[in-house]
RNA sequence: GCGGAUGUGGCGUAAUUGGUAGCCGCGUCAGACUUAGGAUCUGAUGCCGAGAGGCGUGGGGGUUCGAGUCCCUUCAUCCGCACCA
């Protein structure tokens, strides 16, 4: 009998839990510490391997901070709203908080189970009304508010009124739908709904009439971050656009900032670039083109404006509201019709058919402002009416898709910028348009000569000086979506008075999420909040129907978490004083331009109102790999392509006589992979990729029958071998490894070490289902190191030797400096060769085993637990001080060299560690061996590294 | 197309950051204890070679006394974005 994990894991839950050792309160005599998950949505399926991975290694981390003399705070909770939970009520009546509240009690088992140190007083669920009560609270801040350009930072809306009042909207610069300009007076004229409709152009949380997302059979629209390949990223539904009335936080306002403040943090290089394209800033200029004929113009955007004398048309998105004053009698028809087809396809249409060329001409011309040339306008779905101004000027010899264009539908080319090195030659031959920023402009009379980056600024002086355009700089980043017709989520606290809507007074909050008798949207289209009864203010005012997204409740739960309790504020400025920011963040990176972006803008938005203390949320963050499942396969024969195969052959095998229903021929079986077709199997049955074949049997009743037709192991023995593949981890596959199962076969800590050594954190990698046993075997060798052989605990408190210190203080520096560059695999190698030499020295030396439990105590929490008590403690290991570094964990006075000659290693060399580098290169050439391989060359150089290597040149 | 990574034994990986490549584990092989082993323990295990030795970090080139690590080039795989003017 040795280490019975069951008891003792079950032993030392009970024990922290009972004494609240993992409570974490304000303690300002120690320095603070913060690591957090990414709190996980309670699905319906439990966790499987995958999730832990993120949540053992904070886990880690903290407890070592801890150990440390860190204040760690290491909470956690529950992204409650959620669509699964909805849908589920959608088919079946119930309440999603009942499906919810009890996915949390599973989930809340399964990993109270790995042994985590959260403090659990602190849990937030995001649809507790205490916690949305804030949720709601920020956004009537938002909505509250206004951006100022000039302050570069968030604005009370009362502020703006004033200066209405006062100035209107002279020397205004603050971010907003559509610019307006009009006077103090004509401001004071205004009606009370008029002049709420023009705040509403300025609010950080507005409402208004936009394209969006919309999805049919969720019933309502998505982020579009929430939408992927025009399908939606959860339940793979199409996606369709429509116009509607709907709340968008203007988050593009932030857009600057959010840029800017990437290079202040510690993310990984990948995250923070996929966060800079969807910002996606570009720097180019703006340029007013007149229309010939017509007293009007059209504004372009371009990053190009060196090579404005090579555009050779235009090209409005058919949605631009000019085309129809501009389009010509003889191609309105045209026209309409293009426009009302490009508007009726859907998303994922427009995707697939990118290549495609379409497009019409308006029979409308703009003016080359210098050269005052007529350019056709036309109109294409190939220009965005979401970008830049929703029109642009064609350079086909300049860019790929205006070049596309122009040779589809035969329209002249013009070369402005010649190839470095290259002279100018005729571009309506040319089969690819030059794209690149290089070169030297050509054809374009003041700029010609002029280097392409020389150009763009000359040109943009140019026309500012003229007053046709301006220097400009565009974003990517559209203003997030924020309203959905679903029942799951925050209502909004706003209600509606003559169309307009006013936010709720505070002391109002929360507003709570009312019951209704089904979870769809109503007869008449309107989302399901409108079935509640007395849905309206106690005036009688009508309350929004919408609710929020999924990303409202997770964009600031990092906050609450400091002051989960507090009723009054959204967080006491003593708790965000001390706590700040959150030090680690681990989570994983698909969430790179949802929650991390919208969590940036929340928290800055709540640093400029002056809530918090710190304008970025999350100091450092580790996105985590997926762990895959590995997939395994076995070969149903296909008995048409088994008779193709050997039609002309001996048949290795009589179909016919075995049956052609359920026949499966061994992986290494020549042939195989012609006349089979591989079928998931569930590795429950698979033993080293070896099939348990009666279990097969009975795994399913279709299956009873099954033959099998087996190839032979070393000894001869008939052994069915499974393929195998690295795939998702999913039920559909049979290959998903629930933590639960493992946890019982093997105990918690061999799970969380094994999970840790399975490879480098950021890595994604499958689930190897065998590399366990190693862990396991570890964990028990571990313990024979603190029992004897009748499992009973013996210490000697001898002093230690030489050896065994130097075993341990090799470790401590190990997982001292491993732990910081967050390499745990690494760590627990560490582990197991102190292990293995502690074993090897027959160690049972108090002096050694007490800090070696304290050490493990972040990896295998319950064993070291249990050893730290056997060895006479009655406190927590959880408690103690890692142990300190001892300098000289390299305890001999000798170093052994490698000594090189011409690059190659000959021999060792022991020299006393106190040398000087002059001394050691005296010794070894000096040394016997050296002047045997010298012989009789002579010595060019001697290159000495310290505490490294020798290294003699000879020739 | 643009951007970000990553390439090391049969497999997962390691390498003191430019200094003896392959630590630790899986798998495999051999041995011990066993009626037995999907148990436990011990040893071996990069490749070629009987051996001495040779070859080895995707390929090619370079810098260096010395390169998995730095530079150039090329190939392959994965991920993200994508008609963004």
């Amino acid at each position: 009998m040795d280490y019975n994990f069951n008891e003792v894991e079950k032993k030392w839950q009970e024990y922290w839990r009972n004494n609240n050792i993992y409570k974490v309160d304000i303690d300002k005599n120690k320095p603070k510490f913060y690591i957090l998950d990414m709190f996980p949505y309670p699905s319906g399926a439990g966790l499987h391997v995958g999730h832990p991975l993120g949540y053992i290694a904070s886990d880690i981390y903290a407890r070592y901070k801890r150990l440390k003399g860190f204040n760690v705070l290491h909470p956690m909770g529950y992204d409650a709203y959620g669509l699964p939970a909805e849908q589920y009520a959608i088919q079946t009546g119930t309440h999603p908080a009942i499906t919810t509240e009890k996915n949390i009690n599973r989930y809340r088992e399964q990993l109270d189970k790995i042994g985590f140190c959260y403090d659990w007083d602190r849990e937030v669920r995001t649809s507790d009304p205490g916690y949305y009560k804030w949720t709601q609270w920020t956004f009537i801040q938002l909505f509250n508010s206004y951006y100022c350009n000039q302050t570069k930072k968030a604005q009370p809306i009362a502020e703006l009124v004033k200066r209405f009042e006062s100035q209107g909207t002279e020397g205004l610069d603050a971010a907003c739908s559509t610019p307006l300009t009009f006077t103090a007076e004509e401001w004071k004229a205004k009606s009370e709904k008029e002049q709420q409709e023009i705040l509403m152009n300025y609010r950080l949380a507005y409402l208004a009439d936009t394209m969006v997302n919309w999805c049919p059979e969720l019933g309502t629209v998505l982020a579009n971050d929430e939408v992927a390949d025009g399908l939606s990223v959860r339940g793979g539904h199409p996606v369709v656009r429509k116009t509607m009335k709907q709340w968008l936080l203007r988050i593009t306002a932030y857009a600057e900032r959010l840029l800017e403040g990437l290079e202040t943090i510690d993310w990984s290089e990948s995250i923070k670039e996929v966060q800079r394209n969807w910002i996606g800033k570009s720097m180019g200029a703006s340029l007013l083109f007149d229309i010939a004929d017509k007293d009007i113009n059209i504004e372009v955007f371009t990053t190009r404006a060196d090579t404005l004398f090579g555009a050779s048309f235009m090209v409005l998105a058919p949605e631009h509201e000019i085309i129809s004053t501009i389009v010509s009698d003889e191609q309105r028809a045209a026209v309409e019709e293009y426009v009302t087809w490009a508007k009726n396809r859907s998303e994922r249409e427009r995707m697939a058919e990118v290549k495609k060329v379409s497009g019409v001409f308006t029979g409308a011309y703009g003016i080359n402002p210098f050269t005052g040339a007529r350019i056709p306008i036309w109109v294409a779905d190939y220009v965005l009416m979401g970008y830049g101004t929703g029109a642009i000027m064609a350079v086909p010899a300049h860019d790929s898709r205006d070049f596309a264009f122009a040779r589809h539908f035969n329209l002249p080319i013009t070369q402005v910028v010649a190839k470095p090195g290259e002279e100018p030659s005729d571009a309506s031959q040319w089969t690819e348009s030059f794209d690149a920023k290089e070169g030297v402009m050509v054809n374009s009379e003041f700029l010609n000569g002029l280097t392409v980056k020389e150009a763009i600024a000359t040109m943009i002086a140019k026309v500012e000086e003229m007053g046709i355009g301006k220097g400009k700089t565009n974003y990517r980043l559209r203003d997030a979506i924020f309203s959905r017709q679903r029942y799951w989520g925050e209502p909004f606290p706003m209600y509606y008075k003559d169309g307009m809507p006013y936010a709720l007074d505070e002391s109002k909050l929360p507003l709570e999420l009312p019951s209704i008798d089904a979870y769809k949207p109503t007869e008449t289209g309107e989302p399901p909040l409108a079935r509640a009864k007395n849905w309206a203010t106690e005036e009688g005012y009508k309350l929004e129907t919408n609710t929020m997204p999924g990303f409202a409740g997770s964009s600031a739960y990092y906050l609450r978490y400091m002051d989960p309790q507090n009723n009054n504020e959204f967080i006491s400025k003593e708790a965000n004083n001390y706590w700040e920011q959150v030090d680690l963040y681990i989570g994983g990176a698909e969430h790179g331009t949802g929650h991390l972006i919208y969590s940036r803008f929340w928290n800055k938005f709540l640093f400029d109102l002056g809530v918090i203390c710190k304008d970025e949320p999350f100091k450092k963050m580790i996105n985590q790999g997926m762990i895959q499942g590995r997939t395994s396969f076995v070969y149903r024969v296909n008995v048409q392509k088994y008779k193709e195969y050997f039609a002309n052959k001996e048949m290795p095998f009589d179909v016919e006589t075995l049956g052609t229903s359920n026949l499966f021929v061994s992986k290494n079986i020549e042939g195989r992979e012609f006349y089979s077709d591989p079928i998931r199997v569930d590795i429950s049955m698979v033993h080293n990729d070896i099939l348990d074949t009666e279990e097969f049997n009975q795994w399913r009743d279709d299956l009873k029958d099954s033959k099998f037709i087996f190839e032979q192991d070393k000894e001869g023995n008939p052994i069915y071998v499974c393929g195998w593949e690295v795939e998702k981890m999913s039920k559909s596959k049979f290959n998903v490894q629930n933590p639960d199962d493992l946890v019982a076969k093997y105990g918690a800590d061999t799970l969380r070490l094994y999970e840790m050594f399975l490879g480098p954190l950021e890595q994604s990698k499958p689930w190897d289902t065998q590399g366990i046993e190693g862990v396991y075997r570890f964990i028990r060798k571990f313990w024979r190191l603190y029992t004897d052989e009748n499992n009973e605990f013996s210490f000697s408190d001898e002093p230690a030797t030489k050896e065994e210190l130097k075993s341990l203080h090799k470790l401590i520096k190990k997982e001292e400096d491993d732990i910081e560059r967050i390499s745990f695999n690494t760590v627990v190698s560490a582990f197991m060769i102190c292990v293995n030499e502690l074993t090897d020295l027959k160690c049972n030396k108090r002096e050694i085993l007490e800090p070696l439990a304290i050490m493990v105590s972040p990896y295998a929490p319950h064993l070291a637990e249990e050893l730290w008590h056997q060895m006479g403690h009655d406190d927590s290991v959880v408690m103690q001080k890692f142990p300190e570094f001892v300098e000289s964990y390299v305890v001999e006075n000798n170093f052994t060299y490698p000594v090189s000659i011409n690059g190659k290693k000959r021999f060792d060399l022991e020299l006393p560690i106190t040398l000087s580098p002059a001394e050691i290169e005296k010794a070894a050439l000096e040394s016997a061996e050296a002047v045997k391989w010298i012989a009789d060359k002579s010595v060019k150089k001697v290159i000495v590294v310290p505490k490294k290597i020798i290294n003699i040149v000879v020739g």
